[in-house]
DNA sequence: CGTAGTGGTAAAGTGACTTGACCATAACGC
DNA sequence: GCGTTATGGTCAAGTCACTTTACCACTACG
C-alpha cells in the first residue's frame, strides 16, 4: 500500500474542483497519515494490538521516557486529564509505570517498561521502513535533501 | 546522536533520550500540525468559531464539494456513520447541504453553502500564509524543491 | 423479478474526553 | 519562620463524538 496508484484523488467525482494544486498542507499530510498508518499496522503485526491512534500520541518523538505528566500534556497540547487518563490506560496495559520524581514530591515521572520500549523501538522502525521506500522513490540525495529542508522548517 | 543542540525540544527534561535524531515522521508531523493550527486560528479569527478540528477534515483537500457521503467516509477512513454525524453538524451550522444524487435515487451528494465556501477559501488562505512565511525562511527556491519533492512523494 | 450488494440513516450504547473540585507540595513574599 | 500563590496530580461527574446494530430504499446482476 506503500505507493499506491499516482493521483488516486482525481476520480471522475470530482471532475470540476473549485480549488486549485494541492498547496503544502495537504501535501505534508498525506506523506504523515501514511507513516502513522505504518505505525499502526506494524504494531498490529507484532502482537501490540490493544493500541490506537491515540495511545500513540504518547509515544510520539521524542517519547514519553522520563517526562512529567504535566510536561507531556503541553507538549502534546491536551489537558492534563486527558493525557492522565492515557497515561492510566497504557500504566494498565502495562506499557509504561508513573514514579515518583526524587527531585519534587508532587510530581511524577513516566518510565517505559520493556513492553512500552518495544513499541517505541517499532515505531521507529516502522519509519525507517517508510524512509527507506521514499529514498528509493525519490533517489538518496533527494530524500536527503528532502529531510534538510523539513528538519530546517523544524528549528532545526 | 546528540545532534539538534538547537533544538527547542532538547530542555533539560529530555537530557539522555533513548531516541536519535527525528526520523521523517516528527519533521512531516510538525510542520502539518503548524498549518492545521494556523487554519482553525485564522477561522476563529474571522468568526467561524463553531468549527473544530474534527469539522475541518471534512473540509480537507480536495474538499467535500459534490463528494457523496459513503465516497468522503472512505477517504477520510472513518465510518459512513461517524462522516454522516459530522455532516449532520456542518449542515444544521449552515456550511453544506446534502441533495440528492440525480444519477443514484439512493445517494446523496453533499454542496457547501456560500458559508462553507468561505470556510474552503479561509482554509486556503491560512496555508498560503504559511506558504509564504516558509518560502521566506528556505528561500524561494528551496522551498519550491520541498514542495516539488513532497509533491512527488504524494504520487505527483 | 428475485437475490445480493450498495448508499444512507436512525437508535442505543460507550468511552474518551471535558469541567470543576480537591489535596499535596513548592516557591516566593514578608 | 509563616501565609499566600502557583504548580503537579488525581478524582468524580457529565457530555458528546463516535461505535455497533439494525433497517429501508434503491441498484445491479443472474
Amino acid at each position: 500500500m506503500s505507493r499506491s496508484s499516482s493521483s488516486r484523488f482525481t476520480k471522475q467525482a470530482y471532475p470540476e474542483q473549485a480549488f486549485g494544486p494541492p498547496l503544502i498542507g495537504a501535501l505534508l499530510r498525506r506523506p504523515w497519515e501514511a507513516v502513522q498508518r505504518r505505525m499502526l499496522e506494524r504494531l498490529h503485526d507484532r502482537g501490540f494490538d490493544d493500541l490506537d491512534a491515540a495511545h500513540l500520541t504518547v509515544f510520539q518523538y521524542p517519547g514519553p521516557q522520563g517526562a512529567k505528566p504535566s510536561e507531556l500534556a503541553t507538549r502534546l497540547r491536551v489537558s492534563k486529564q486527558a493525557l492522565n487518563y492515557l497515561l492510566g490506560e497504557l500504566e494498565r496495559l502495562g506499557y509504561l509505570e508513573r514514579r515518583p520524581d526524587p527531585d519534587d514530591l508532587r510530581s511524577k515521572r513516566v518510565a517505559l517498561t520493556k513492553r512500552g520500549t518495544s513499541v517505541a523501538m517499532l515505531m521507529r522502525e516502522a519509519v525507517t521502513e517508510v524512509e527507506r521506500e521514499w529514498a528509493e522513490q525519490l533517489g538518496p540525495r533527494r530524500f536527503g535533501q528532502l529531510r534538510d529542508l523539513l528538519h530546517e522548517l523544524d528549528g532545526g
